[in-house]
This record gives C-alpha cells, structure tokens and sequence, in this order.
DNA sequence: ATGGAGGACTAGTACGTTCTAGTCACGGCA
DNA sequence: TGCCGTGACTAGAACGTACTAGTCCTCCAT
C-alpha cells in the first residue's frame, strides 16, 4: 500500500538489487529459462511479486531479435471481426505471439489504424477486411508482411486469406432453391471486400437453377440499416421475393427486423440467409440460417499465414470453403411442398 | 521493391547515414521540433521514406520518461463499448496520448487482458464495464493509475467514471408513466456492473409514481438472448406488462425482436426502452427509445481523470446525469388518451 | 575588432531488457 | 593430485530511440 515511491515502477534492477543477486539472473528467472537454482528463483519471484515488478514489454521486445508481436487492424462495430480477434488471439498465443490491436472507426480510418501497428513493430500486420486501396497496400507490403482476411487482393506479396465467397454464397441459393424457392433477392455488400464475388455467386447459381430472370441483385451494406433499407425496398413491390440472401449477418439482421415490424412471417412467408455465422447469428431467438466462415479457421490460417510471410515464404492465397448452417430463419416457399 | 535486404526494417543509424547526419539530427526531425534547417528537414523526410523507414514506437517510449501511453480494456462484442473505445481514441489523441487496446472476450478473461497491459507500461489503465474483483482492482490499482468506466467501485485509488444509473432508469420509468403505463417491467443485468443501481432505480422510480405493486425485475442479462429470453416469460403471462426497460440497448434488441416475431406491435401494444444510446439504437429502422450515456463526454472524461490519476492527484468518482432519447419504441399505454 | 546570441548540428548516455561470454566453486574420475 | 564437466551466477554489450550538454559557425550590435 506504501511502497509506490516516486509514482515509478520497480525495474529488473530494483528486484535485482533487493533479492542481492545480478539483473542478469533476476531475467532468467522472469522468463522462468534453465539457469537458476530452485531457491533463488522462488525467492527472486517472491520478492518481485512483493515489489510489484512487471516486466517491461517494450524493453523486452526491443531487445529480442524477433518482437513475437502480431499487429491485427479490425472494425470496432463488425461482431464477425470481434470473433476473428477473439480466435486470432488464441492463435497467436499457441504460437507465443502477443498481438497488438489497432481499430477502425468512422472517426478512425484504417490507412491511421495501420500507420501505429507500423510504428509497434509487429513482425506482421494482419487486417481485418481491409478497404485499403491497391497503392497503400503495395506500400504497406514493403514495409512489411502484411496479409489480408476475408478479402482478396492481386498485389504480390501481400498474404490472403478468405472464405470462398462465391461458393457461399451459392450454398445459400441452392439450399433456398432446394425448398422450392424461385424469386430469390441479394442484398448486397454495395463496394465492401468479397461483395464483388457474392453477387457473382449469387448470379451464377441462379442461372444454374435456370432462375436468372427471377433474380434480382440490391445494393445494400454491411449494417443493419442496409439491410432493413434493402428488404423495405422489396416489400414495396407487388410481388416481394419469397427469400433473401444478405451480404452479411449485420444486414440479414435488418432484413428480419423489418420484416418482424412488418408482419411477415419467416419463413412462412420469406426465408432469410445470413453470412458469417458471427455471434448475430446464433442467438437463441435469431436462431438465423447463414454461411459460416468459421472464424476459428481462418484465424488460424492467418496468424499461420502471416508467420509463413515473416519467415521468408511466399505469400499465398488460402481459400477456404464455406458451409451452409441450417437454422430456423429458411423453410420451405410459400405453396411449397 | 528490392531495398528489404535480410528482412531487417531500417533504423535511425541507417537514415543518419544515408544522409550524412548524426542519429540526433535524424530525431529531431522525425519528431518534428525544431531544431533542423528546413532544408535538412526535407532532404532527411524524403530519405526516410524512400528507405521505408518508421520510428520506432517501443524504443520511442521506452527512452521517453513518461510513455504518453493509455491502456483500455473493452469487450469485444459490446457496440456501446466500441463506441467508447471510439472516442476513447479521440480524446486521447486531443491530449498527444497513445492507446493501446487489451480485448476481452469469453476465451479471453478480464485478468489476462489485463496482464497484457501492465507489461506495455501504459501510465494508466481504463477498464470498460470491468467485471473484476474488489481484491483484483485493488491489486492493480497498486500497480498503477487505475479507471473505471460504466461502473462503480468502492476500491481506493481507483478513479470512477459512469452514467447515474439509477437516475437513468428513473427517466426512463417517468417517460413511461407520462405516457399512462402502469405496469412496466425491468429486464435487469444480472450481475453485471451497474445492474443493481438500474434496478434500484427502477423501484425507487415506480414507487414514486405509486406503481409499486405492478413493478417487475427479471433477471435478465447484456445480451440480445438476456432480453428475447425475458420478453418470452413475460409474453406468457395472462396480463404482459405494457411497457419494458431493459437493461441496455443489446438486451432491448433481443425484446425488440421477440416483439416483431410474436406479431406484438411496439410501441402499440407495448413499448421498450433501452440503455446506451449505442449504434444499435441508432438504426433507421430500429429507432429505439434509449437512456444515453453519452459516450463522447464518459470517453472525455475517463480519458482525463486517468491522466488526472498519472499527475498524482486523488482519485475521483464523476457521475455524468443521462438523458432520454425518444424515438419511436414508446408511445401511449393501450387505452390511454 | 570584440563579444555574445542563436541556429545547426553532434557525442555520448540513459531507458529496461536480453543475450553472449564469461567466472567461480564443487564434485567425480582417472 | 590434477583435470574437466556442470550448475549457478555475473559483467557488459547490445536493441533503437530521446535527450543533455556540448561544439562550431555565422551574424549582428557594440
């Protein structure tokens, strides 16, 4: 309670000189390495402890040749990048590898979110679906190893990860067109990362179920409000679609609030896919049937990626299979068997 | 394209050299105080980009003696947390700080993210609708500056800084009795910080209104699933209440939703009143009804008692008054004028 | 001419660690 | 007895920067 002197924290050397014995051995202790006796190493942590002594981080990064640090951009208000950070937390942690946060806000832009990872010298920046435009990106890849989540980019040497968005977004439609839907509507990502590929996913599929011309493409956005715009849009027509497939969980969201408002049923009425399977998904009273991107994998094959990019390799595209997640916001089409 | 020669990023020694000058030089400049001709200044810049050199951050603050460093802890899937973080941002930008970000997540507990920050030696640590311990707060505060937002602590030392809660819910309960609701129910927090002052204050607030007896607490939660989950057992009763507030903007939106799904018109049959002012109320299409906190002014003054905290002064607690917003998920009880 | 004053620049140390290359004592083995 | 291996420990040099205390040099007022 007192022994806060001065407001400045204790240091290695403080320990070192309480405990009688070298930095040097007060460090091998810390970092719990061969080269202590027992006793010391019990007494030197007692005392630290009683001391109040934290590592410093910085020190102890600027010293090792590598930084083990892993530098992650992400939207503060996208739930399927908080369980991409939450997964590439334990990721990295399997790996040894702190990871250094850096948001992105409306008030925050990302090339700023980027521009401090870069100043904390993490080995390598992972960005959270990135909006960089080709120039930054290419800048960015000289600086350093730099991989990008869930969208796609043709500059070299910058790493990828992403789900196949394309074949997602197909899933979705054959799983509708299976239940016998025909007038299927995609409420797009209007220019977000992947948004390009789900509408020509959606396109395509269609046409494969010979539905092109009952087909329709909106734009739409990656927040709710897109979505409750988008489906608002289609139940003005005469004749809305019987089901929609969202750019995201964020938008399916909107799409189900509007038509909870509206009073139309789901799925009696219009069914209703998601994309990601983020938390939104999985409430128990959503309950909501969306393309998952399985956050943990790709998490995974990030932080993997990036350590790949970090030592030396080159940099890959990994492409990851979507699945189709089957919950209670689909059902058969109206007049449907 | 070819300068990242054995991986290694370019230092100030490196810059210095190239240009002919002294590692001083080169930090005077990079850190633009004056010092430098104007035109060592240009020709030392250009030759810092073209090399892709970037200062730093660790060693930087790791010489510096006051790191100008603040550490946050916020929950990964809390909007109104990431608006706080959002201007969190802002605020300590305004005053030359840097922020360092810790997440907290369900595989990733409060203590660790916690850990995470002592080890960055940021001057003071603000911790978002913390969930810690009175013996754990108070270890850390011993560590160092230590502030809570969203939340109250009786721990010495420890600076506070939160909406009045109980004052919250009572504008809330007042807007609703305006309107001729007699019996309102609370979807309350659970255990969470703030909760049993919003619960008080929703008692306190029905007995001034004379509505004791037809005052409701559900044990609820900060989730969308807390407030569908409450919504449902209340929907179930012979006599529903006629007006729900729920504990914050999330578990409002799950209320919301179960309301739109079970083909209840809000605010006709009945209406919800949230907590936040969180982007989630915010939507178009939701529009609720919400008690603000106004995230901005907590940020600002979190962001300046914590450095209030690093000057040595004592620690304090600021209770900032909330007001309602009313939008469109309240109106008239059924039947009243 | 002389004496600053001030601008442009540099040498060298400190920040709190890690790491390399030791020193020292002890014990076992030939 | 001498030799060497080993375990416990230490001295001191990095790491990349900021900062203090200078050193020059030029220019201007005296």
């Amino acid at each position: 309670m007192t022994e806060e002197a001065g407001g400045t924290r204790p240091t290695m050397a403080d320990v070192a000189r309480a405990a009688g014995i070298s930095t040097a051995l007060v460090s091998i202790v810390m970092r719990g390495v061969p080269g202590a006796s027992e006793a010391t190493r019990k007494r030197v942590l007692k005392i630290a402890d009683e001391m109040g002594y934290v590592p410093d981080q910085r020190a102890r990064k600027l010293r090792q040749s590598s930084s083990r640090l892993l530098g992650v951009t992400f939207e503060l208000q996208q739930p399927f990048h908080g369980d991409l950070v939450e997964q590439i937390y334990a990721a990295a942690a399997r790996r040894g590898y702190d990871v250094t946060l850096s948001a992105v806000a409306p008030s925050r832009e990302e090339s700023t979110a980027v521009g401090a990872l870069l100043r904390e010298r993490c080995e390598a920046a992972i960005l959270l679906g990135s909006r960089l435009g080709t120039e930054e990106l290419a800048r960015l890849a000289r600086r350093g190893p730099t991989l990008l989540v869930a969208r796609h980019t043709d500059v070299p040497g910058v790493g990828v990860v992403r789900g196949d968005d394309k074949a997602g977004v197909a899933l979705a439609v054959d799983h509708l067109a299976a239940l016998g839907h025909r007038h299927i509507a995609h409420i797009d990502g209007a220019g977000a990362p992947g948004s390009s590929d789900r509408r020509l996913g959606f396109l395509e599929a269609m046409g494969r179920h010979g539905l092109q011309d009952s087909a329709e493409v909106l734009a739409g956005g990656l927040t709710e409000s897109a979505g409750a715009q988008g489906m608002r849009y289609l139940l003005a027509r005469e004749t809305p679609p019987t089901a929609v497939v969202a750019f995201n969980d964020r938008c399916a969201t909107g799409v189900l609030d509007v038509l909870g408002r509206e009073g139309h049923a789901v799925p009696g009425e219009i069914s209703v896919v998601g994309y990601d399977d983020s938390r939104l998904a999985k409430f128990p009273h959503v309950q909501m049937t969306t393309v998952s991107q399985d956050a943990a994998r790709l998490a995974e094959a990030a932080v993997s990626g990036a350590l790949d990019l970090v030592a030396g390799r080159e940099a890959s595209e990994s492409v990851f299979a979507p699945h189709l997640v089957e919950r209670a916001t689909t059902g058969p089409a109206p007049g449907h068997p």
